[in-house]
DNA sequence: AGAAATTATGTGACTTGTCACGCAATATCT
DNA sequence: AGATATTGCGTGACAAGTCACATAATTTCT
């Protein structure tokens, strides 16, 4: 190793070290390893994307829905809730009405076969969520979650004039 | 409005709130909102990509790094960087050797042209960094940050066997 | 010294996620 | 009532991001 390499070692590391303290680039690498995790649970679990996970969960706990209520609920754009629902309908997961009120909106409800899916990768996700108490307490996660509200607050905020 | 929406706007009102507490969810949102912030900055400033801007960035503050490096410091796959890199090489912005101690490695350094659109770029990000101190506190974003790592070490935790 | 294992980078295929847009339905305004 | 504005969903194009894989170079083991 020459005086180069040396350097360019240093370099790294203080580079790193600063990054280590840079809230957008952790939340975003956080939130990265948390989808992935969850995508390997998944995929032990049936095999079932996170949004079509999403999606059964959502319908499971207070379907039928429409698009728009599942992508509230996920706070995530319509149009991903609509792709997925595509493929679960292909897969005979879901059924989807026009909903009788409104013509636009499609009613979606998770058939025998999304309930069997479902079914499948629940414990998995269950026991995924529950794990949290085993390194946080509760008021440390309302922290958490006071944080993460605040931040997203802050990011929806109209940008100032430029000076 | 019939029963059946009333009943719906109702479990959908539920549902929500519930995902409120999502600790996972609340997470990939906030991460998300952050990154299409950041999108939007850097598209009225230049139009550099997110990934474009973090490897200008390293490069001006620790340059000439490997793919391995930025990867590392930036806590992403080197799959992104290389595929960044090969866009970067084509607009000029970067230019790349063989590490000539190790000939796997490319060392790659900013242009004159590099400079110039990180220059463009610069001003715009720094203020968004600086103006997380109208929100948090340092011992708030000390806080946030050390909530984050926590989360991040149970993720990488070799899950138990299964029951 | 040679074989085997590991590592750095580039590329492919896929998912998550955004924004733009189109079209039809609905709500609001005149 | 008719015109205009808004809304719900589907689709396209693109970026961030993963994992798998290939290839060449390097390291480790025998």
């Amino acid at each position: 190793m020459d005086q180069e390499a040396r350097s360019r070692r240093q370099r790294l590391a203080l580079r790193k070290a600063t990054q280590d303290e840079n809230l957008f680039g952790r939340l975003q690498a956080a939130a990265t390893a948390s989808r992935s995790q969850a995508q390997r649970l998944l995929s032990s679990a049936g095999g079932l994307s996170i949004t079509q996970w999403r999606i059964l969960w959502d319908l499971e706990e207070a379907g039928p829905l429409t698009v728009q209520d599942m992508a509230t609920i996920q706070r995530t754009d319509h149009s991903l809730v609509s792709r997925a629902l595509s493929v679960m309908r292909d897969k005979g997961y879901v059924e989807t009405v026009t909903n009788p009120e409104d013509k636009r909106q499609s009613l979606i409800r998770m058939t025998a076969a999304g309930a069997h899916a479902f079914a499948n990768a629940a414990p998995t996700m269950k026991e995924r969520r529950e794990s949290l108490a085993d390194i946080f307490e509760p008021n440390e996660i309302a922290t958490f979650l006071s944080l993460i509200s605040r931040f997203e607050t802050h990011l929806n905020q109209p940008s100032e004039e430029p000076k």
